[in-house]
DNA sequence: CTGCGCACCTGAATGC
DNA sequence: TGCATTCAGGTGCGCA
């Protein structure tokens, strides 16, 4: 990299050292090699460092001539011309520099080391999971969006493995089978899969991928959004209410609530 | 340890 | 018409 400039500093805000670090450090440094897990990614560096990146809800990537739109973040002028751009409208994406560290016989930046595998990763091991799921007495959803079990999971793909499933995700995981668990994991890696081939999932223009084009998976979604809609499996009513400060959407009738007082009650 | 509520941010959508 | 409010998302923090 023979140029770095940060336009925006919320952009580095997790990078210790803020913007003139950040610079000074990635001036002269080549990408030796690239790594993903869960919704961070990173590009392995000369020196032995990491960027870490993390795109938060709208942030993109891109090669070549830098976009003429007011949400570039960072600049980078790569060593054979090319410019890199960070472009990211909502501002919850982000860069920082970090040292590598080796996790369970892989190696991964340290702000990454907390983080479960994703259920794309080659070395993904459901019953694993399943085991800590288990463990935990805590509703299925919200360990499905703790990172720390299993990484990768969102609201929205949360929604989509959980209705798959025929799971509620207000259960309390201890309360479920070791095959239904299994089942929801299974059907996370399917959602997620599928997603990535339809090129993830665009509500707006903000979402589109390194060439400018929309995902295609909300069109294949089967009940996040769909509330007053009918299941596409059972026709029944699909009912959204409120869970951790965000939506959850699900089928009464394909996913019973918990029966427990413990459970949010209305 | 676990949950809970909130801040962060922007722009689209909705309300009055 | 215009201003104000609500909402969506992922992460991480302080606090119970």
């Amino acid at each position: 990299m023979t140029a770095v400039r940060v336009h925006h500093p919320r952009a580095v805000r997790r990078h210790d050292g803020g913007p003139a670090d950040l610079t000074a450090r990635l001036i002269g440094q080549r990408v030796s090699g690239t790594g993903r897990r869960g919704k961070y990614l990173w590009l392995e560096l000369s020196d032995g460092s990491a960027l870490v990146v993390h795109l938060g809800m709208s942030g993109q990537m891109l090669l070549g001539p830098v976009p003429k739109t007011d949400h570039v973040r960072i600049a980078v002028l790569l060593d054979d011309g090319t410019p890199l751009s960070f472009v990211d409208q909502r501002t919850f994406g982000s860069w920082m520099l970090a040292d590598m560290l080796t996790v369970d016989g892989t190696a991964v930046p340290q702000p990454v080391a907390h983080l479960a595998r994703d259920p794309l990763d080659p070395c993904f091991d459901a019953d694993a999971v399943v085991k800590v799921l288990r463990g935990k007495h805590s509703e299925i959803k919200r360990q499905l969006l703790d990172q720390t079990v299993v990484s990768g999971i969102g609201n929205i793909y949360a929604d989509e493995a959980l209705w798959r499933a025929q799971i509620n995700g207000a259960r309390i995981a201890t309360s479920l089978t070791r095959k239904q668990l299994r089942a929801v994991l299974d059907a996370a890696a399917e959602v997620m899969s599928e997603a990535l081939h339809q090129g993830g999932t665009s509500f707006d223009s903000l979402y589109v991928n390194v060439n400018g084009e929309s995902g295609y998976f909300d069109r294949a979604l089967d009940v996040y959004g769909r509330e007053g809609q009918a299941c596409r499996r059972c026709g029944t009513v699909v009912r959204r209410e409120k869970f951790m400060n965000r939506s959850s959407f699900y089928c009464p009738a394909c996913q019973p609530r918990p029966r427990s007082p413990r459970s949010r009650a209305q």
